[in-house]
DNA sequence: GTGAAAGCGCTAACAC
DNA sequence: GTGTTAGCGCTTTCAC
């Protein structure tokens, strides 16, 4: 019963012209090189027989699929979503399809899933995965394939990147929580295997000294997974050390809201007693009490740029038109989670 | 600079057979055809030389392209996520890949994507859709293409279909309240033209006769989108028509938020004074205060069933071993949000 | 058990 | 301006 689709030639028999006049009638560039008589012809019964091409066969012909293979860690990581939708903006309306895959951040399944879109002869890869070193993606691009890379960049690769200015981002947090007059400000770092997290480390260190503040390495809780499980145990770490501090910024949301929760348990207050900050500014924040100041990135933003770049690199577009480095902006949304410092937290 | 691939010709040239025997020897089902010393010999040449199959080509003769079809709403739906994980995690281990789409509910996207993944040769589609009618879909299932639904159903069609019970949640949810002494318990019903919406006020008037609660019109307002503004519009219109309610249950957990912000506003504390409900079980929903009871849907599950269904039609399976209806089960999740029936709002 | 040959539907040289 | 031809890389029928 499965139907036999309508070709080329079906529509060259119904017409009486060769299928190749009937390839070019339907080709927008090459249809002017056909009497427009004729061509209309063609497109009139194509229209009528319900003709669609077969990209397989152009694909396989042209070596182009029109379709580009997005990687991500998970799916399920609200974060991704939106970028997912920027990157479909720019390059659905041009005819690409894309293949989603989520590599779970495991370095086997990644460069397997690097396979399985070369496989199927994507155009293009946009991997916006958080692993820090990646060979198989690395080895793909210098192989020719157009690759761009999200929120990370793979070092020593010709692989053009976009990401967030988090330098900047967590830089104004440290501001912010500074003018606010904290002094005793922990860091909750993310997994140092992910990039985002040893990114925002190091930009924490490096803000605290632009700021003129103390780095204070006793003041770092590094948590092993980002998620709230994670954020609270950062927090009991920290106040099981006996140290002494009056905000926490955190490299992600998730990390703040279980920061905010286990200080709940302990009986401190967010923001009263201890102020708390946040990355990415994840959806349904300002649902959630106190509202978390944050980071905002413009995830949907990044989607569409990434999907810019490599509709450059797919079209071969001169390498010096291609920028191999795009930084978003970021923006600090301050909401109520930070406060003034107060009292320290226990003597 | 563009690497050209490895195929099967080269392996050919390389251990001095013929393509066709190299095509036998790297088919696992094939292989048993050809002598184990030609194979070995052959699969060692394809390691050595780095050889990935061209799944174009091999789609363009066997007309499988190992490539499903999924269509969504729109991924930013936090629903979604763990549905796409869920048919990835029966997929992909089978060597299928898949490509997503946002319909965002509109009809005419929804058609043109339909051809979209048709040209790309997809051997299935998933329809998670929620849009009530659409002759698109119904279509290709019609031509032979494998077509399973997901939420929904087509009406007049022989498309599978995996629905969760939304009845008995519906149901489970107003027995609960009536348990808890509530009787005039208000609907905060969903977009009509969405088949969810349409489903859990119907389900919610039959739970009312099931349980002998009466079913009141004047207490359902309806929402134009699922979100927290139109949830709280519809508490606001609710509290406007001067009616009396001590519980209202939401046709999904967006709403039921937007509600319990806006009786806020009014001054009306969730749970004392009134009760509310939600759908769906989202993410974060243990992180929102009060925490929100409401009705849990197997959403990775769901999408488990979906991709299961669909590899029996795409294998072949006979059609009396295909189930047509999967109706999965959800359970209420009772939390903070809803005690029992207090003084009415309002006199 | 292996080779030869055809062909999936399309595009792109080249011919006329 | 249109037809002829070849071929993308693979699978599969048919010989031997």
């Amino acid at each position: 019963m499965r139907q036999k689709r309508i070709t080329l030639k079906d529509i060259a028999r119904e017409t009486g012209v060769h299928v190749s006049t009937v390839s070019r009638a339907l080709d927008p560039v090459e249809r002017k090189s056909i009497t427009e008589e004729v061509a209309s012809r063609i497109q009139a019964a194509a229209d009528a027989l319900g003709y669609r091409p077969n990209r397989i066969a152009a694909g396989l012909r042209t070596n182009r699929t029109m379709t580009v293979g997005v990687m991500i860690p998970d799916i399920t990581n609200v974060i991704f979503p939106p970028i997912l939708r920027g990157i479909e903006s720019v390059l659905e309306p041009l005819g690409y399809a894309s293949i989603i895959v989520n590599t779970d951040s495991e370095r086997d399944r990644e460069s397997r899933l690097v396979d399985v879109l070369r496989d199927r002869g994507v155009d293009g890869i946009i991997h916006a995965a958080v692993l820090r070193s990646d060979p198989s993606i690395a080895r793909a691009a210098a192989e020719g394939l157009p690759v761009v890379t999200l929120n990370r960049m793979v070092e020593n690769s010709q692989i053009p990147y976009i990401i967030n200015d988090e330098d900047a981002g967590i830089c104004e947090m440290l501001r912010h929580l500074r003018d606010l007059g904290h002094r005793d400000i922990a860091h909750l770092a993310g997994p140092q295997d992910l990039s985002t997290g040893q990114l925002r480390l190091a930009a924490f260190r490096n803000a605290a000294a632009t700021l003129s503040l103390e780095f204070r390495p006793d003041l770092v809780a590094t948590a092993r997974r980002f998620d709230e499980q994670e954020g609270a145990r950062g927090i009991r770490d920290l106040l099981a050390s006996g140290r002494t501090f009056t905000a926490v910024l955190c490299a992600n949301d998730r990390l703040a809201l279980g920061a905010i929760d286990e200080l709940r348990e302990h009986g401190i207050d967010c923001p009263r007693e201890v102020s708390v900050t946040g990355f990415n500014d994840m959806p349904f924040l300002d649902l959630i009490r106190p509202r978390l100041t944050t980071v905002r990135i413009l995830q949907h933003s990044a989607g569409q740029t990434a999907a810019t770049v490599l509709l450059q690199l797919m079209n071969g577009d001169k390498a010096e038109d291609i920028p191999m480095e795009t930084i978003l902006p970021v923006e600090i949304v301050v909401r109520e989670s930070t406060a003034p410092a107060g009292s320290l937290v226990r003597s």
